[in-house]
DNA sequence: GTCTATATAATGATAGAC
DNA sequence: GTCTATCATTATATAGAC
């Protein structure tokens, strides 16, 4: 685990970054320095004099959630990445850190590739252990098996900030517990039941797309 | 279908609020009027002229997307919402519409959540008709398995677009076809092993999770 | 309808006092 | 380290000529 640290015995740098993470995780790059000067109770200038520019600021939120989430991993190297995530996110101190982690993503830059390897990656291994278990079924391929959980997991987190932006649901910056717990009341039940029996009833269309191989699937007139 | 028509005889309005939807789709709203305005060949000042602010071309775009693709959708009732979507985005001439409908949710404005939910209606109705068909497995929760099925295809969507940015893959904007291609050649092997047969070799997790119901699954030492 | 020129506000960034 | 004051640039938006 990390240190636990109370709000007031922080550093102003340290007190601007965690500032910044959490406006640019809410708003967006788009948000400007006076406003993260504001939330950490700092003129502009001080923000500036820390970090030299923009950019820097946002290169040193980079570098600290990446520090942060390294040392969360090694600590929980035989759990599903989705699951460390999403406690993560239950936790109200590290909320912030994995809304921030949400927006990198969204925005697209460099780290955000890099980053999702890193989470496809973690998740083929993990399959890879439960196939060796027993768990988890075999696979013909287990790179785009761990791509396409990544991806619903990665489209859930969406979806939920979505939900929680138009007022629906809690927000997980707000009360991350409450937002955890209304994403797995909506969605546990089918992905348990989508992971367990598949949603088709039976094997046609993997037949007929690995007899074509590389083809469109039959798509017109059946799922 | 839709009209398909020429580049050049296209009004002046229309030929900003095309290229709006391509700069903002590829940048982001972030994007100046000035770099829409050099798209499309006219000054700032007649951008505003026509769409009044920034918000109204915004609007515009909006509105443009929304009713060709409710036009494409009464087109193809039968058909899942994720499969017409992906052929839009294959036909060059609808790339950049998917492209703008991609920021839109990623941007998570108001719009992106009812955009979204429409989706998700579209896919929960789709699976009934499969569920009446025999196609389809039944299952006990019509709409969050709806959800979770539009969850990945979003962030399948994101994924690809971030590969995209990193020059891993084919550019959805620049080769609309070659980027479906890849979609398909790098999942869809995995997503329908995952569509049919489903992830886990049996049901103690989904069995565990309905016994104690509403409980976190049994997480700490398998999948 | 379309332009040039301009107003006004906000942005990131700098200089220098304390 | 922290501030106030200010700069240069860019943003959206307006006024008015053609």
């Amino acid at each position: 685990m990390l240190n636990v640290r109370s709000v007031d015995d922080l550093t102003a740098r340290a007190r601007i970054r965690d500032a910044a993470m959490l406006r640019f995780g809410r708003d967006g790059f788009g948000a400007g320095l006076r406003q993260v000067a504001a939330d950490a109770g700092v003129s502009p200038a001080l923000v500036l004099h820390h970090f030299g520019s923009k950019g820097g600021l946002r290169e040193a939120c980079d570098r600290y959630v990446h520090d942060e989430l390294r040392a969360v991993k090694s600590d929980a190297l035989d759990r599903p990445a989705g699951e460390v995530v999403a406690e993560l996110a239950a936790t109200a101190q590290y909320a912030p850190l994995v809304t921030y982690l949400v927006r990198v993503v969204l925005d697209g830059g460099p780290g955000a590739a890099a980053f999702v390897d890193g989470l496809v990656a973690d998740t083929a291994a993990y399959l890879e252990h439960g196939e060796r278990t027993g768990t988890v079924r075999p696979t013909s391929d287990p790179q785009g098996r761990a791509r396409y959980v990544v991806a619903g997991q990665l489209g859930l987190l969406l979806l939920t900030q979505l939900e929680a932006a138009a007022g629906r649901a809690p927000s997980p910056t707000t009360d991350p517990a409450a937002a955890l717990a209304h994403i797995t009341a909506t969605t546990m039940q089918a992905g348990l039941e989508l992971f367990t029996h598949g949603l088709l009833t039976d094997s046609t269309y993997l037949d007929a797309w690995r007899a074509g191989e590389r083809t469109a699937p039959p798509a017109r007139e059946q799922p």
